[in-house]
DNA sequence: TTGGCAATTGAACGCACGTTCAATAACGTC
DNA sequence: GACGTTATTGAACGTGCGTTCAATTGCCAA
């Protein structure tokens, strides 16, 4: 056999990241092997270096992408300018709604960057220090504007966002909580933290 | 060759689980083998088989003691009858100064799980709930006293331990902060959180 | 000083790993 | 319908895995 019926770059190569999405969060990155990936494909392992020019390639591309597609999704948010209140809230929200439905690659990204090279691992770093920044800034904004007590926002917008992305770690859909009872929760319990009324 | 000079369980043994920790952390489970374990502690692999029958329990050995020696910590802790606002304050303190000298089992605690057999990791979920059901009693009183605000407690104590965790991932001893900067920091966000006074 | 016990070696087991590549067949353009 | 391109197979490479075990030797109580 060779290449066969129906086979595409475009439909397998999003089936291979798929599938090592989701067998790298289950198992994790050094657990599960090419062959697995492949076989939740429907191909034999070969055919993955099609796609990637290696394993780390293939951990590194999911994190990226997630990283990529956070920063740009929260540079359409009004989280930079504005009321500081106004920007923590919309952040919180904005947190919550983008990441409940990526539970698996925020695990990933909090649980396998060791995996990756040096080199690798700073540009995810990067990225994700560029998202804290956002927090901070806000928190910065409400401080000076006296809206807020924070005595360090560089370990507060560290600490809220673990906070938030605890989330994921017991999340489910159909579980007894709503979104929007989520959200109003942990509403709450950032700007308690940060010394906001809560109302 | 055969026995080696000097060598006894209650040295290697030890060894064998301090290398395993160290290693796991830094490389995650799957990746370390029991051969990199063995020269870490200068044995050969087959040696490893005396103090553990399989790499499994390694990991688990490593993830039930550190969980029984947090509850048997915590019991000694003034934390689970008196005025609610001081038993959650202490349960904070007593949290950051337990955890953050254990980085490396409390990492591996939370990433590592999915790696334990189903009935190891009920065994130390079991463990958790006990802890996390300290936080929310304590909760409950305080919204029972009609000191704290706080919608959930069975989410905001999952809530305010991964913020406390957090702390791990950017710890260091020689970093910034001294560690009572780092307990009045977080106190005030606790506090904050659950609608206490900071004042 | 002896002898049972404890600790370790080192070879071996079968298996799975990540990756490469020549061969091959379907695709898609002209 | 011809033909270069693209996608895939399947075998092969060398390596390292977790675990077992007979053999060996140091330890230590009697």
């Amino acid at each position: 056999m060779a290449r066969k019926i129906g086979s595409h770059s475009s439909k397998t190569g999003p089936k291979v990241r798929a599938a090592a999405l989701r067998l790298m969060y289950r198992h994790g990155f050094a657990a599960v092997s090419m062959r697995q990936i492949a076989a939740e494909v429907g191909v034999q392992a070969g055919a993955l270096y099609t796609y990637t020019p290696d394993k780390e390639s293939l951990l590194f591309d999911l994190l990226h992408d997630h990283m990529t597609e956070l920063l740009d999704a929260v540079a359409e948010e009004p989280v930079s300018t504005g009321d500081p209140a106004a920007r923590l809230d919309a952040l919180t929200r904005f947190h919550i709604r983008f990441h409940v439905p990526r539970t698996e690659v925020v695990f990933l990204s909090y649980m396998e960057l060791r995996n990756l090279s040096a080199e690798n691992f700073e540009r995810i770093d990067r990225q994700r220090q560029a998202y804290e920044a956002i927090f901070e800034a806000a928190l910065r904004d409400g401080v000076a504007a006296g809206q807020m007590r924070v005595p360090d926002p560089k370990v507060t917008s560290v600490a809220l966002i673990a906070m938030l992305n605890g989330i994921s770690n017991w999340y489910r859909p159909d579980g007894r909580l709503s979104l929007d009872e989520i959200e109003a929760i942990y509403l709450g319990m950032v700007r308690g933290a940060v010394g906001l009324a809560t109302t």
